[in-house]
DNA sequence: ATCCTGCTTCCTGTATACAAGAACCTTGAC
DNA sequence: GTCAAGGTTCTTGTATACAGGAAGCAGGAT
């Protein structure tokens, strides 16, 4: 309950950020949400430092912060480390895993499995993100865990939209088999390359996730 | 000269941390630094939270700053975590590198041979960083390149210990133009390979690096 | 003698005040 | 009518004021 006020605010700007009640390129007034929050600009500023710190916002000395629009190209690029993360997380993971984690993971595999039978997609996004945290913090690593979580969490609304291409959670969830297998068998190579590949969603699916994207920006441009 | 206050200060603070004027574990005075700095509170705080995010020091609530000391597992896992970025730069490098990138490559290896044969500890050094750095920016990947150029600066205080293991500089050497070669010669995998062996030094090197941290942490505890 | 408790003091977190720079509007000139 | 220059207003960056929690110390109880 002693929460620090900065603290909060930063949460509920970066939940507005990534689902988009403040839009790519707005601009966050200082004053305004001091106002919106009932709080001085002192904590706001502050949570626009955090914000700052995992891009989500562009800090202009003198002019202000303004939410950030990652180019597709910087997108890609993010895309690109993410999947040599998860690579690197689940190939670690599979010499490092410990029985309980085993078990986990299992449970998150079976999770979206029952997601996708039943065809009920945001459940599965849910179960998804669970499976993949799981791969995370198994890897090890802490370090790599704490990064690999922050850009999956920076990637969210990218993530979202790869969903949304047909057929892509059933060969999402064949791939998560691959994994887990690979994984609680010790192919640390294999469990590498599955999971990279998993993330870059090579060939059609790539160009589909662009061509979202580009939706998403026009819908973006509408709306503001 | 308009630079803000809050931005030189941080700098100033980061150089300060990194080369040991203030001491992992020191608590960061805030009324003392604003009297040191002559500026007030506002900047000083507003420092923090960008050191804090680069993980230099913690902000503990109520508490205030102290120095980061990172673990010897902590150290081992960004080294892990460094090793993979620098394997992927180097595999991406060997199929994107541009013609101009090439020639920097070489020249900064020629830098590291010319400091090597004269024995010139610090300049093999400062070659050494440069050459990273080339690879990082050659890898064609903004973000990667950020991600890999913020974590070798993190890491700058430790590395500077490997350079001091009897023999390291010579085998480095070695290794640079293994890699130049594999880059130039595009074998992306091999580039990969002995770019993150390069980094993860293991068998004995492994071992003296963390025997050097030890000996630093107890350097650090007298003078503290 | 040691430990607990209450007080005091100090420091952090937040609010507010102030100064300087940026944007915008108005007005005048071409 | 358009463009530029100057001033006005608004916003950010920094300083200061204030409030609440944490650490340290003293005094009493066991």
């Amino acid at each position: 309950m002693s929460e620090r006020i900065a603290d909060r605010l930063r949460d509920q700007l970066e939940q507005d950020i990534l689902t988009g009640t403040y839009a790519p390129g707005d601009r966050l007034d200082e004053v305004n949400l001091a106002r919106r929050f009932e709080v001085s600009r002192t904590p706001i500023r502050e949570a626009f430092q955090h914000l700052a710190a995992s891009g989500l916002v562009d800090l202009k000395p003198r002019r202000g912060a303004f939410v950030r629009r990652p180019s597709i190209s910087e997108i890609i690029e993010m895309f690109e480390v993410m999947a040599e993360l998860e690579g690197m997380c689940g190939r670690l993971a599979s010499r490092r895993m410990t029985v309980s984690q085993t078990a986990e993971l299992n449970e998150a595999l079976e999770a979206c499995e029952a997601a996708c039978s039943r065809g009920e997609l945001d459940t599965y996004y849910y179960a998804n993100e669970r499976f993949h945290f799981l791969v995370y913090s198994a890897c090890g690593n802490g370090y790599l865990c704490a990064q690999a979580t922050a850009l999956h969490r920076r990637l969210k609304p990218y993530r979202r939209l790869q969903l949304r291409v047909r057929g892509r959670v059933r060969r999402s969830l064949a791939e998560h088999r691959a994994i887990v297998d690979a994984i609680v068998n010790e192919r640390p190579q294999e469990a590498e390359a599955i999971l990279k590949s998993h993330i870059l969603i090579q060939g059609e699916g790539f160009n589909d996730l662009v061509a979202g994207l580009e939706r998403e920006k026009n819908g973006f441009a509408e709306t503001g």
